[in-house]
RNA sequence: GAGUCCGUAGGCUAAUGGCAGACCCUCUCGCUUACACCGAGAUGACCCAAGUUCGAUCCUUGGCGGACUCACCA
């Protein structure tokens, strides 16, 4: 390690030996045997195939001061680095990289894709972990509890069966054929959580059915006429006074002629349209979905899984939605039933991972009960703390409007497989803790097996001999691994011993965004779990905008590396930068690299103040303390003890601002100079006692003000103390002592330093050369010696 | 369309029913037995309107503007 003197500016060397030395030496290993309380950070595993990005950087700086402070808290911190390599976006990646479609190739194929997209795939992120400091209880992939861990790691995926199962068995999960969010690029159905919207320019097509009755006709405004060949029925509102003479008639659909009910229905909107609307067997948008839902209409869907129209569609079959409904407007513009177009910009469901439109197809599908439980969910989500407070609110709202259960199933592949299998009719069900793939696996003999109707227990696979067993295909969406990642962090179900000692997880760090999704999911599993809050603390924050506050895109290309900073200006910066900017869990904070440079002031600062504290040897008996020595004594207590109760509710912002502007203002600018003279003592004006005192408090300042900041800015503080003797990695927090001695006497020092350096600077004076004519104000004469020294009043 | 949060110097922010404090930038001056990546100092701000109040940047209402969440048109 470099010596201090050494240590000209502060600089990226430097790091890079510290920080490898932590990440070789494992020198945050969780102790699980351990008598200290545990506490827990179950973190948002980021995805290995890009490397990490400003909001990962700085949001895992904030973890990392929180799990630093409660290890020097005396806890031991259980703080494991997750990998997230499931799903969507694996697959992807290799589809895109590899250029091929798992359709074409088969699913065994694909799979191996994916697989070698993820070998390939350097972990990047590991490195740069790393560089930042952070203190992850190990930087080795492995099954010990605080090990990296994979998302698709057979150990995990084999808890996530296991819950499976477990919840397959209670009848929590259930299987049922519903119109749902079809995605039609990826094939396969999404849940609400992972649907987002696009505005989009569509024709708003007024088109005329004729009433059979009366041979008149009627005008209903559509978007999707393309679905009209599944027309059911016809609404309009019962208030609506034009349309009251076709209760009970009937309309007949043009072009496919099908003769439909027309009724009164509240959910029709006069103001909207020609304010009748037919409504399609296959829904068409979510609200419709609902509609059917309501009036129990059988769905049939015209729209295959391929996004293309089927047979049901007569003529339009094998057409893309898109064209379906440009040929059928066509048609009825040749037939004379199109009374009117209009442009009009709504809003279409996409999907958040293709961007492809949401189309509603039949299909069946797992699902989680959560209807039964918003009551329980809302109840125990009150025994979660909240940082900020208000975010809670983003919870219980998402919680109010869940309107249908979770569908769970996805039909794609590289996930964790859904592990059953199925023969006539019986199910059999995959063993808990092993894992399994059932779509190119046979049953294993002890696997349980039930009967599909009734759901009783008919034996195992063995007791069924001649039976073929086809595997199920589908596997299971993210949010359903990803919604145990606390239970899988404490070893659930594989160290029952050490779950029930540390169980609630102590935090939960996410961003704002997929509170509705991950924090959501999270809480539902552990409740139907455990039946209690699955975490004690959630920690809720915002994002990292560019310099001009806005979203930071590889599209726009304002994008700031995280690495690049790393190269530049270093961890350190970029983590005392993160503290000071602002609160990231009370709003988005924008990031300029200047303002990063910036914090390598403060750091040389700190470098420099040590430096010179270390002139002095420290006094090995504590002397008498002189008054003014003391006053400073006092205040760095009262701030330890400010500092202590707000780094406990995760803020770091205030206390990095408070601890700066001591170090700069308090420390730096007046108590130095006020006790350099005293100090150094070269002129014996002071005692020797006089002298230690000053010796000693200058040590003392400079070591308590070093372990506050060691959770913010590890590197160059331990670095510094273990110069002084003292390993900031083990030490314990300071208890903190406040006093209620007149701390305002420490602003009248600083204004009445000022006022001297100001007067002399007026009169031309150098500030070394001795002044007359200033009067010492009473309440500073007891420290009138010092003053008088430090002015050469 | 509904809800939540927010609007303070050129930028980013803090506190506050009476005086609005830092930081970055800019400007001026300086060189002091740790530090020129330094020191001292200066300029400069409460979105608008109404109400409550002796007094409002702060509380209430409305408007304008922004961020986010939810919903969304047959």
């Amino acid at each position: 390690m470099p010596q201090l003197k050494d240590i000209k500016n502060w600089n990226v060397e430097i790091e890079t030996e510290i920080t490898n030395s932590w990440k070789q030496k494992e020198q945050f290993k969780f102790n699980p045997k351990t008598k200290k309380k545990i506490y827990s950070i179950d973190t948002p595993p980021p995805y290995i195939n890009s490397p990490i990005h400003m909001g990962h950087a700085v949001t895992y700086c904030f973890m990392d001061f929180f799990a630093r402070f409660r290890r020097m808290k005396g806890e031991e911190v259980l703080f494991p680095l997750g990998l997230d390599r499931n799903g969507l976006p694996i697959e992807m990646a290799a589809e895109k990289k590899y250029k091929v479609s798992p359709f074409k190739i088969g699913r065994e194929k694909f799979v191996e894709y994916c697989e070698k997209l993820l070998s390939e795939s350097s972990a990047e992120s590991i490195d740069s972990f790393a560089k930042l400091g952070i203190s992850f209880s190990s930087y080795k992939e492995g099954t010990d509890i605080g090990a990296i861990y994979n998302t698709d790691s057979p150990e995990y995926r084999t808890l996530t069966q296991w819950t499976f199962i477990d919840l397959y068995k209670k009848g929590l999960i259930y299987e049922d054929s519903r119109i749902n969010n079809w995605d039609p690029k990826l094939r396969t159905t999404i849940a609400d959580s992972e649907i987002e919207r696009k505005e989009k320019e569509t024709d708003f097509n007024y088109v005329k059915f004729k009433v059979k009755e009366t041979g008149k006709y009627i005008t209903i405004a559509t978007t999707r006429p393309e679905l009209l060949c599944t027309a059911v029925l016809i609404i309009y509102n019962p208030k609506d006074n034009r349309y009251k003479d076709l209760k009970g008639k009937t309309a007949i659909v043009p072009i496919f002629n099908i003769e439909i009910p027309i009724l009164e229905h509240e959910d029709a909107d006069p103001d909207f349209g020609s304010g009748i609307a037919y409504m399609s067997s296959s829904g068409g948008d979510q609200d419709a979905v609902r509609f059917l839902r309501k009036m129990g209409i059988k769905p049939v869907s015209p729209i295959g899984i391929d996004g293309l129209m089927n047979e049901k569609a007569g003529f339009l079959e094998g057409l893309k939605t898109d064209d379906a409904r440009k040929k059928i407007i066509e048609e009825i513009k040749n037939k004379n039933l199109m009374e009117k177009q209009e442009k009009m910009i709504h809003s279409v469901p996409i999907s958040e991972r293709s961007k492809a439109e949401i189309e509603f197809i039949e299909m069946p599908e797992f699902y989680l009960k959560q209807m039964d439980y918003k009551k329980d969910i809302k109840k125990i989500s009150k025994d979660i703390n909240f940082y900020p407070k208000a975010s809670k609110k983003i919870l219980d709202s998402w919680i109010e409007s869940v309107s249908i259960d979770w569908p769970i199933s996805r039909r794609r592949y590289y996930a964790t497989p859904v592990p059953l299998w199925y023969s006539e009719n019986l199910i059999a069900l995959a063993p808990q803790g092993k894992y399994i793939e059932p779509w190119r696996q046979d049953p294993p003999k002890d696997a349980e097996v039930i009967d599909a109707e009734t759901k009783k227990s008919k034996g195992t696979v063995k007791d069924f001999p001649s039976n073929k067993w086809k595997g199920e295909e589908r596997v299971l969406d993210t949010w359903f691994d990803s919604s145990i990642s606390e239970l899988n962090m404490l070893q659930y179900h594989k160290d029952d011993e050490f779950f029930k000692k540390a169980y609630p997880a102590s935090l939960r760090p996410q961003g704002k965004e997929i509170v509705r999704t991950w924090l959501y999911y999270t809480v539902l599993r552990g409740f139907l779990e455990t039946g209690k809050a699955c975490f004690t603390d959630t920690w809720i924050h915002q994002h990292i905008l560019d310099e001009k506050g806005r979203k930071m895109s590889k599209s726009v290309g304002n994008i700031i590396d995280p690495q690049e900073i790393l190269k530049e200006d270093g961890a350190e910066a970029l983590r005392l930068w993160a503290a000071t900017e602002g609160d990231l869990s009370k709003g988005d904070f924008t990031c300029s690299k200047d303002k990063i440079k910036a914090e390598r002031k403060t750091l040389n600062k700190l470098l420099n103040v040590s430096k010179f504290v270390m002139m002095f040897h420290k006094p090995s008996k504590k002397p008498a303390i002189t008054k003014l020595d003391q006053l400073f004594i006092d205040h760095i207590e009262n701030l330890t003890s400010e500092v202590d109760k707000l780094y406990l509710i995760y803020d770091f912002n205030h206390p990095a601002q408070d601890l700066r502007k001591f170090l700069w203002d308090t420390l730096a600018s007046n108590y130095i100079e006020l006790v350099k003279n005293r100090a150094y003592n070269e002129e014996d004006k002071f005692t020797d006692d006089e002298s230690a005192s000053a010796k000693y408090t200058l040590h003392f300042l400079l070591e308590r003000l070093l372990t506050l900041l060691y959770p913010i800015i590890p590197q160059i503080t331990s670095l510094i103390a273990k110069e002084k003797g003292i390993d900031l990695l083990t030490i314990e927090w300071p208890k903190p002592t406040p006093t209620t001695n007149n701390q305002q006497l420490i602003t009248s020092l600083a204004e009445f330093n000022s006022q001297i350096w100001k007067t002399k600077k007026e009169k031309g004076i150098s500030l070394r050369d001795s002044i007359k004519g200033i009067k010492i104000p009473k309440e500073l004469s007891e420290f009138e010696k010092d003053l008088k020294a430090c002015h050469k009043i």
